[in-house]
DNA sequence: CTGAAAGCGCTTACAG
DNA sequence: CTGAAAGCGCTTACAG
């Protein structure tokens, strides 16, 4: 088929149509003033050769990278979440011909961020949910690198970006107690985590305009695996609690197959709806009523965001940053 | 704390030491003879000053640009397989200073990658799981861009490393033949999925191997949501099979749970085994046999091959591609 | 052992 | 409207 093709640089392109390169560089980029045919002849030669300046070059003389730095903390990287916000993160930046730099971050966390930045190879860093007190966001205080954070931050010189996490687990744990739900187990995984303290409020918020109190003991954090669940699922038994708000699909899951291993029958006997609509809910048994965040949309929102500080011109405006409760069988 | 310093620059660094920026460099770089103090002063400046060489600029230098594309399928990009992946990739090469550009492919599949290479943005590629007749191959050969496809290929001109499914296949398929089973299903997802095609020669395999014929009314393919799986569960107990090999964790955990619905035990009347041995595996009811791979070193050993293709040092050997096979309730 | 110079592929004042 | 020149931050023959 077509022949590999040499590559053309702008000194090529400007010998074969007989002009200086500076002229060729103003065809391309449209700035300055410049012949109307000139232009014409340069784009039928990029056309016809199909040339593509080289990003890296164009970076340097403009001292930039149009490289994106994306850090996602390596042990959840497989959720839900993340593959959405990946997502929308990565649909936004091609459209403004940015790249994204993945960093997995670790135990060795801090010096992956380092590497990235030392090396400078990207113009500005996306933080995904953080945990408190990673360091991360005063290192990139500290190296004037831009940035911004998905997940919520008290920091008011932090630009942050999040799902309305709080207010949809207000809603969510409303909705229970509307049904007439008096004693509501809360679940979560990983206490550490700023969106399960944001999911911790609004299921607060939700008790107390009703002039309820949730009941400390009916909170239980740090269900990470089966045999965790399991004794988290006794407990719940225990405490006769009539319903239980899970911090996200993980957890609703381990806890889920928990119930069905005990015979405990879901919605009979136990009420059960979680955070965060990962397909797991949508095909378990029974189907659990849950959140849906526009993920994919938060990701891209995050990336505007960015650009938006690197001085690119935003050619949409933000999405708005909605969510849906998602009744399912397991609160009928 | 520590002021935010100044980026110094080669040139910075001649000037201060009072020496030319050739000196600097090659301070910098060990190559070439050069005086031991100058070496000692050049580093001791550095050391104090933090100072990083822009990769980038060395990299326009070089015709380089030290990063390394990575194609992930969108729609699968959530599985364990390739968060595992994704690790030993990025581990591997962050030793070597390079950086993971990633690249999502949806629908726009081509465009993405496309970009990538036009921009010259990358050194080389490593593709993963690639879809039957997606193209990217072929385009990538024509392009002259050095890359690796993680996942099996009969190209004999691309470089591919795979985990060694067929073998894993047939073995944990051999194990359920031994333990007197005969009418045994396997259900998988996207036929269209090299992966699925080795997975399903192992499975051939271990019959013919005892001279048995796998019954073709046995296979389920396309198994992706919770209605085909219902299905699909039905079938297979109209069949009369007596046990079940899954072709990966998602198609496991869906036909699994479609049992307990229809209570039907496992182990007790049926037998459950699968591929890849992701979390929901371990920690579901019953907890199932499964094939553990080490995925991770398969990343590892993806990237070391494309950093050897594109001239770098190797450090390490590949690790040796193993699996194993991990006994649970399922098959008891 | 060290340096001046040209180059990687582009951009952008400055001058005409 | 167009071009020569300097520059982005590095590397690397070439000469000494």
């Amino acid at each position: 088929m077509a022949q590999e093709r040499k590559k053309y640089t702008i000194d090529d392109i400007a010998r074969e149509l007989g002009v200086s390169k500076t002229t060729v560089s103003r065809a391309l980029s449209g700035k300055g003033r410049i012949g109307k045919d000139t232009v014409e002849r340069v784009r039928a030669f990029v056309e016809e050769h199909e040339y593509r300046p080289n990003r890296v070059a164009q970076g340097l003389a403009r001292s930039k990278t149009y490289n994106l730095g994306l850090v996602i903390p390596g042990e959840y990287s497989g959720m839900p979440f993340f593959r959405d916000c990946i997502d929308g993160i990565c649909q936004e930046a091609y459209r403004y011909n940015y790249d994204i730099l993945f960093v997995v971050t670790r135990e060795d966390g801090r010096a992956q961020l380092q590497r990235l930045v030392d090396n400078h190879k990207v113009d500005g860093i996306i933080l995904t949910r953080t945990v408190m007190n990673s360091g991360h966001v005063e290192f990139l205080k500290k190296s004037r690198m831009p940035f911004v954070v998905i997940g919520p931050s008290d920091d008011p010189e932090v630009t942050s970006i999040d799902n309305p996490n709080r207010e949809a687990s207000r809603e969510l744990t409303d909705f229970l107690l509307m049904k007439g739900l008096r004693r509501l187990a809360l679940v979560g995984g990983n206490a550490s985590h700023y969106v399960n303290r944001s999911r911790k409020r609004g299921f607060n918020d939700a008790h107390q305009e009703k002039g309820f109190h949730p009941d400390p003991a009916l909170l239980f954090m740090e269900v990470e695996d089966y045999r965790k669940a399991v004794r988290v699922a006794d407990q719940i038994m225990l405490a006769e609690c009539d319903g239980i708000v899970c911090m996200d699909e993980m957890v609703c899951a381990l806890i889920l197959s928990c119930l069905r291993e005990k015979g405990i029958a879901v919605p009979a006997r136990m009420k059960l709806a979680s955070m965060y609509d990962g397909s797991q809910l949508e095909s378990n048994l029974p189907p659990v009523t849950s959140i849906r965040f526009d993920t994919k949309g938060l990701g891209r929102n995050a990336c505007m965001e960015i650009l938006g500080m690197l001085g690119e011109e935003l050619r949409d405006d933000l999405f708005p940053m909605n969510y849906q409760v998602i009744l399912r069988e397991s609160t009928q």
